[in-house]
DNA sequence: CTTTATTTTTGACGCATCGTCACATTAGAG
DNA sequence: CTCTAATGTGACGATGCGTCAAAAATAAAG
């Protein structure tokens, strides 16, 4: 009577492996470049067990797209943990998000992408709501660090601003940062002359000034705070991002 | 000898023919039913001449997004032109990008996906360049008014701080904050209960407030400008918005 | 071991769309 | 009217998507 039924845990092995395939062509070729063919190329399964997994090719981008909000939500929670103030913990929190956005710039994009309607309309209702509750995710973790300011006295919210809001600014702030100059990585423009760090660091010290969230920019060495999160918070992460940058010097010399 | 040479007026007009009925097409199956085909269908010319036009999909939609950013731009030279102090004039500007993407819901995304890899990746490299100078002019604009407000000692800007990185941060500050909540037009989550003017107002005010732009938030009736905006500025625009809104609520209750 | 019921995999196929290119059309100069 | 070069046309080959009927795999029952 009972048939063959596969194990979750390899379903879910298996998935990941079409993820990485079809994040290594991305890489490689594009988003454009993205073939469901190419992947099926790459791997040991046929074109019907990839449909098995994914319903189409927006689908599969969901898919990673959230895979990295997964990897995003991970390093935000390490910096909720961090030993420091609570503005150092929410400072915290864009710098893991500048971070992931440079070790993985393929996946970064991708989460952009996946906001585009082309990509929303045609993916499935299930990824959808798992993207949702991923972002979440991140909301909640910043809603963690905004309580802790709030009960340490660090935050004092004007009466028109609920903590949401708060959450939802800062979030946005690292976004639109983030989005923007992500872009001059591989495009001459105004922002070329634009370093990622120092403008991301720059913009959310504003906004938490204007959030009259203590200690104030010029009363606190964040520079010295930044070199904590790259010494203890993040070494490993900032390890491999100077692996990578120097990796593609390397790459331009031999040109 | 001399053949049939086309008037270049008449080539811009064709242009933007084509592009305004590809934008009906994606204003009804969205981006990702734009087919070059159906384009074509819609239009009295061949697929050849559209393809004298634009080299492919992705061009086309470079195209539509670069017009869209020209209306942008006419709105925020309206916004510097606004009778009142350089804080009211640069909040001017974000209430302009807000009411453009408002009422052009369609060409707003369009904006996000034209900086998707996919579709940069195969558009020409004029049009591109043409992107970037338009970005250039909206960035100009918002100079513009640090300018007069470092004049007039509205602002002024910590020695860390140059104007450029200022006019970033507001940029990118309404980019993100747009972007991640024009989605809760039509999907529920998190963003469901914010609504767009009041966290734009909140945001921007947070932000200058944190670069000492002065009069203060708590200084000045800010619902008195924001007035303004609407009756003075761009009377035209809000009206238009409000038929628009209308139009949906009665489209709902037929339903 | 064979049978059977059921799940899973397979890949050839039909369909849609893309972008091209050889040919047709056009408008003015001679 | 004829010739010429710019412009327009749409049939065509190529590519990629997603499906589905058939094949293979599996595990319990006989």
């Amino acid at each position: 009577m009972s048939p063959k039924i596969i194990d979750h845990c390899a379903l879910e092995a298996r998935e990941e492996e079409i993820m990485t395939t079809a994040l290594e062509i991305i890489t490689e070729l594009g988003v454009a470049g993205l073939t469901i063919d190419k992947v099926v190329a790459k791997l040991p399964y046929s074109k019907g067990t990839v449909y098995n997994h994914f319903t189409c090719k927006e689908d599969l981008l969901t898919g990673l797209c959230n895979r990295s909000v997964k990897n995003v939500a991970a390093l935000f929670c390490r910096a909720v943990a961090f030993e420091g103030s609570s503005r150092e913990r929410i400072l915290a929190i864009g710098y893991a998000y500048m971070l992931h956005s440079l070790l993985n710039p393929t996946e970064f994009m991708l989460v952009i992408s996946a906001k585009t309607p082309s990509i929303r309309e045609k993916s499935t209702e299930k990824r959808q709501e798992e993207h949702l509750a991923l972002e979440s995710k991140l909301l909640g973790s910043i809603l963690q660090i905004i309580s802790t300011g709030l009960a340490s006295g660090e935050l004092n919210l004007q009466p028109h601003l609920s903590p949401a809001q708060v959450a939802f600014s800062l979030w946005s702030m690292c976004f639109g940062t983030i989005a923007l100059l992500h872009e001059s990585l591989d495009r001459c423009s105004v922002r070329t002359e634009m370093n990622l760090e120092r403008e991301l660091i720059n913009h959310s010290n504003l906004l938490l000034d204007g959030l009259n969230w203590q200690p104030y920019t010029q009363d606190h060495d964040w520079t010295e705070t930044i070199y904590k999160y790259k010494t203890q918070l993040f070494p490993h992460e900032v390890k491999q991002l100077k692996r990578l940058q120097n990796g593609y010097k390397t790459a331009d010399l031999k040109i």
